[in-house]
RNA sequence: GCCAGCGUAGCUCAGUGGUAGAGCAGCUGAUUCGUAAUCAGCAGGUCCAGGGUUCAAGUCCCUGCGCUGGCUCCA
């Protein structure tokens, strides 16, 4: 192994700082950074260690601690501190990986016994031991072979299948020490433990080596660290608030829904407010749909055993999907809505003058989900949703797949959510020849490219029929979901022999497009729930006003009042109890109300009402004037 | 499905192997009040289910179910 004495050329070198030239006799980098933030540095792109050597002329870029790279390195230096913590406390425990995340850092290890609560507090105390000492992250280049020795002898398999696994033209890896460990790392690293000032070690989980359900079950303990104490304060805050925004807790408190374990897991049950904010935005679907040229269907939920062979579910699907059996017949349980969509297709001669055809249908499907993924809305074994199926020429195809888009675009702006795209191809398990795959998966990049729009290709993630346009939604506190859903389909045309009449009097093959703008309805009130923390707009508000009078005496007028507004198709309740008015805000207000409609001796007087919203501010107006105000509140689509 | 933790009143949660508890919600009564909790009383339990250990189990052990956090999978 070549070493290197960094002190071995004492000459005085120029190098460029962040933009300043500067002049030194150093022989490192952290000799000539003045940043105390700096962790790392950055020289002609690449990201390097402090004590990389200086040579003479070069460019470098400090990255500081509370960069997004620089708390990137530190959690992945927090992540060696944490296995040198876990090797001290458990010397039997095997480190495999250790990256940090978006929001974090990990550490797997193998290990005979799970790690406790209890563990992790006394490796977090370790932790802070270590951190204190200051212990210097000391970078070894090694030989490839050297290396995998170095970790077969010090009992660390996994290292040694890493170096094993390697590309072959890979011939050294690096090493870094950091007191009494010592891990196979690309680096680069802060100089130093102490660099790392603000963590917390946040759960234990079981991972699979290598993400694959076939391995062995790891240990892997979950953490996180930020430049400064304060992020992590920050961070620790913003688990708190999506805490109390969980659509779980929120629909329980808000009368939405609920789960029962009489029923089955994964299966919602909709309560009266619950069914009221769905069907307001079913409604909205249906006029959506309408309006831009669809039909509305409905098929069954169970078709015959045969019609899911054609269609490749059965070798494809299976395993997702529930069956019975009817007059000694197979029936499946439909996971998707196409079948009958394609059936519908199927029951006359198509002309290419009939072609686009929508077929849209709010559609439950029912899918067989591991019990252990299943997660309140977000997750459900039924779901239903904003399905459609469009059958059009190729020459269509670009056109009714930018039309999406759009739709996409305006029903995202009206619920206020930004999205990212991206764009999944071919999974392994799948059926179709290669050609229709490059194909469809163009048509998807051109509709894309077309409107100019940015995406990224998720390799391998299509469905088993086509590649797919995903949407993945950002909520108020900056979590991604997918809902929409675009997908080319050139497999099923084929597989179920449709065809329409063209102008010159052939048969010729239709492209089907399978999409959801919201994706699965459940889904979408789960995070509508979440972004929103439960305080609705007002036009899908299942309760949009509670109605309130101050004493006894004004019951007969807030009746009254509550009478016709509801009569104006405003959705509210009555709180006419005998209860003081602070009580009854109170209430309105945790059940997130957006309007509370006071009704006390003056406003009796004046025939008027004061309307309180959710802000605090309130007005004195007519009952029209109300009614006005919640109607304007219904968007146009 | 796999790993770990958890399961007590409608909700949030206490509970040392020895009589099942609190706050909120609910019900009843009093109070008639102007912008985030009026007062008093009452009622509320298969301690997830089944089995085992024990003189005695909410508590310890086993099995199942469910939930939570992850992994794999996914709208």
């Amino acid at each position: 192994m070549p070493t290197i004495f960094y002190g071995e050329h004492m000459s005085q070198r120029t190098v460029t700082v962040d933009g300043k030239s500067i002049s030194t006799d150093g022989s490192i980098i952290r000799d000539v950074v003045r940043d105390k933030r700096a962790v790392a540095a950055r020289i002609d792109g690449r990201l390097v260690d402090l004590s990389t050597p200086l040579a003479d002329g070069q460019d470098i870029a400090t990255v500081p601690a509370d960069s997004d790279e620089g708390v990137h390195i530190i959690r992945h230096s927090a992540a060696h501190v944490m296995a040198e913590a876990v090797k001290q406390l458990f010397p039997d425990a095997k480190p495999t990986i250790g990256p940090a995340t978006e929001d974090g850092f990990y550490y797997d290890f193998d290990r005979g016994q799970s790690f406790t609560p209890e563990d992790l507090e006394k490796i977090e105390k370790k932790m802070e031991e270590l951190v204190k000492a200051d212990l210097p992250f000391i970078r070894k280049d090694m030989d490839r072979q050297e290396a995998a020795a170095f970790f077969r002898e010090k009992g660390e398999p996994y290292k040694v299948e890493i170096i094993q696994d390697m590309d072959d033209e890979v011939c050294d890896v690096s090493l870094y020490e950091q007191g009494s460990f010592v891990d196979l790392c690309r680096g680069p690293h802060v100089p130093s433990t102490g660099y790392i000032k603000a963590f917390k070690l946040l759960s234990i989980a079981g991972a699979y080596w290598r993400g694959d359900e076939k391995n062995r079950m790891l240990q892997r303990i979950y953490g996180t660290a930020f430049g400064s104490p304060k992020d992590l304060k920050s961070y620790l805050n913003f688990l708190e608030e999506a805490k109390k925004r969980d659509h779980r807790k929120l629909g329980r408190e808000l009368d939405l829904f609920m789960f029962s374990d009489d029923a089955g897991p994964g299966l919602v049950i909709y309560m009266p407010k619950g069914g009221r904010l769905r069907s307001l935005i079913e409604e909205f679907e249906k006029r959506l749909h309408f309006r831009r040229g669809y039909d509305i269907v409905y098929g069954p939920n169970i078709l015959r055993g045969r019609l899911w062979e054609i269609s490749g579910h059965m070798d494809n699907y299976k395993e997702n999907m529930y069956f019975t059996e009817l007059d000694s017949q197979l029936y499946g349980i439909k996971p998707m809505n196409c079948l009958s969509h394609i059936m519908i297709y199927k029951s006359k001669v198509r002309s290419y003058r009939d072609l686009p055809l929508r077929y849209f249908e709010l559609g439950s499907v029912t899918r067989n989900e591991k019990s252990g993924v299943i997660h309140g809305l977000l997750r459900t074994r039924q779901f239903t949703q904003d399905d459609a199926h469009i059958f059009c020429r190729p020459d269509q195809l670009i056109e009714e797949i930018t039309a999406i888009i759009d739709m996409v675009a305006e029903v995202m702006a009206v619920f206020g959510f930004s999205y990212d795209m991206e764009i999944s191809t071919r999974p392994e398990q799948s059926m179709g020849s290669e050609e229709m795959w490059n194909m469809a998966t163009q048509a998807l990049k051109d509709a894309l490219d077309k409107k100019g729009l940015p995406y990224d290709i998720n390799e391998g993630d299509g469905a088993f029929y086509g590649p797919k346009i995903d949407v993945k939604i950002k909520d108020a506190i900056g979590r991604s979901w997918q809902c929409a859903t675009i997908q080319c389909d050139f497999n099923l045309p084929e597989r179920f022999d449709i065809h329409y009449v063209g102008s010159d009097g052939e048969r010729h093959r239709p492209v089907m497009l399978h999409r959801v703008i919201l994706g699965s309805i459940e889904r979408f009130i789960g995070v509508l729930i979440e972004h929103f923390a439960g305080a609705f707009p007002v036009w899908i508000s299942p309760v949009q006003a509670v109605v309130m009078n101050i004493t006894d005496a004004q019951a007969g007028y807030a009746a009254d009042v509550a009478d016709r507004l509801r009569k104006s198709d405003v959705r509210i309740e009555l709180d006419a109890r005998n209860e003081k008015i602070g009580y009854k805000i109170r209430e309105a207000r945790q059940q997130k109300v957006p309007y509370m409609v006071i009704t006390g001796d003056r406003e009796k007087e004046e025939g008027t009402i004061t309307v309180r919203e959710r802000s605090g501010d309130q007005q004195t107006m007519t009952v029209d004037e109300f009614v006005k105000i919640v109607r304007e509140a219904q968007p146009v689509v």
